[in-house]
RNA sequence: GUAGGCGUAGUUCAGUUGGUAGAGCAUCUGUUUGUGGCACAGAGUGUCGCGGGUUCGAGUCCCGUCGCCUACCCCA
């Protein structure tokens, strides 16, 4: 038997409903937000994610879907969104128009060649947004409320952190100021801590290690340390979520994945989903769009993982709906096609092909969770009309098939 | 890559010290005339993941292999 791949997953009946109702609501609330649709390409070249993802991160080092096309281009499906939109931004030459702005939604397949476990696939799903040409922290503010709205209507419990990762002015100086501080009790750090001091230090503040944790309680922290102007925004977000009665934790040592990031960095987090607990993150990326070609304009966003949400949202119930039509001779079955067709116009159909008695009629259509059951028998032949059973309010009629 | 757990019917699982393969759910049929969800009765379905070995005999014991799950790492 031929398989799915590792990590690779089919989605249907109840799963992919539940799979199209998230992406629904997260992209009526984006609408909502003024952001637009916008579809990239899974296939980019590996260049694209080496630069802004960055080559320290493990995603990059050792989980894409990289190999040599056709035409000898070195190319990988994406590991994430914002890469590719960010492309996108700047070759159909947005970060010209300097003072426009431009809020963009996605969703799609990502590809990552790890092991899987709950909540992680090696093809995996995210809705994403990007909003490019905003410096205010405000706009910061408006996308995490714009999340929590989403994980609100999807009835998700959630946990806020955030943090923020200072800037080009006082990131390099806290950056040295750790390692300073991570050398001096490198012995005592556990051996990944210790490969990321050299590959990238912020790392070690998310180490997991209880050991490691322990001894980061006296790190210098970076939240200390930073310039007016991140000082500032941090505290404004932190005034406006207390205002908008949202609740968050700072956790200084919250890092994003992904290289890019500055200032504002936050992640959404579920205690009943496993390991794997962080169902949504994001932050700001004033400096991608400049480092990636373009020209420098500022960028906030954020990605949601859609299969990690499938097992906390509750869906709401399902409504009894459409149509079920069936015979009770199967001579009759062609009476129903141009039926069917006409209440096809507004409604779901489904026909019974095949003859049988009105009691299995009524358990199929049940079954189905149609909202009415219509058959043809022997009286409605003669009669040239249908029975019609509305099996919600349990009431039965007879109609003029012209009229039906 | 590492560690632990698990592979038996469509599905969830049971299967005693090795002795011809089982249950619930689901499906289909019936419970006299054309009335659903409930109840009752009946029916079908298996390379026991795969390959070796031990044995008169293996779902059960041994070895190998593949797959799945969970965790580490990393991340949404």
């Amino acid at each position: 038997m031929i398989k799915a791949l590792r990590g690779m997953k089919d989605l249907a009946f109840e799963e992919s409903s539940r799979f199209t109702y998230i992406i629904d609501t997260a992209t009526n609330i984006a609408k909502r937000y003024g952001y637009s649709y916008i579809e990239t390409p899974i296939l980019e070249e590996t260049k694209l994610f080496k630069r802004s993802v960055g080559e320290s991160s493990d995603i990059v080092g050792k989980e894409m879907y990289q190999f040599i096309d056709k035409g000898k281009n070195d190319v990988c499906m994406r590991p994430e969104g914002t890469a590719g939109v960010v492309r996108a931004f700047i070759q159909n030459r947005l970060d010209k128009r300097q003072n426009e702005k431009f809020k963009f939604y996605y969703h799609g397949a990502m590809f990552r060649y790890e092991r899987p476990q709950k909540g992680r696939l090696r093809e995996f799903h995210q809705f994403g947004c990007e909003s490019f040409g905003e410096d205010l922290v405000y706009e910061d503010f408006i996308i995490i409320q714009m999340i929590g709205d989403i994980f609100k209507s999807l009835g998700i419990d959630y946990r806020l952190e955030i943090n923020s990762l200072g800037c080009s002015k006082c990131m390099p100086q806290y950056r040295e100021n750790l390692i300073k501080f991570l050398n001096e009790c490198r012995d005592e750090l556990c051996q990944d801590c210790n490969r990321r001091i050299d590959t990238n230090p912020i790392r070690v503040l998310d180490c997991k290690n209880k050991n490691c944790q322990s001894l980061l309680i006296n790190s210098p922290k970076l939240i200390d340390n930073l310039c007016n102007s991140c000082s500032s925004d941090f505290n404004k977000l932190k005034e406006l979520l207390d205002s908008a009665n949202i609740n968050y934790s700072v956790n200084s040592n919250l890092v994003r994945g992904l290289d890019y990031y500055n200032k504002t960095a936050f992640e959404f987090v579920s205690n009943s989903i496993g390991s794997q607990s962080a169902i949504a993150g994001g932050g700001r990326y004033d400096k991608l769009v400049e480092f990636l070609g373009g020209k420098s304009t500022p960028a906030v966003g954020f990605a949601l993982g859609i299969e990690r949400i499938m097992e906390l949202v509750k869906m709401p119930n399902r409504k009894r709906e459409g149509y079920y039509m069936g015979v009770m001779d199967s001579s009759n079955v062609d009476k129903l096609f141009p039926l069917a067709h006409k209440k096809r116009e507004t409604s779901s159909v489904t026909i019974e092909y095949r003859a049988k008695k009105l009691k299995a009629h009524l358990k199929g259509a049940d079954k189905i969770n149609a909202r009415y059951c219509v058959v043809i028998g022997e009286d409605e032949v003669k009669n040239k009309t249908v029975w019609v059973k509305d099996l919600e309010k349990r009431e039965e009629y007879k109609l003029k098939m012209d009229e039906f």
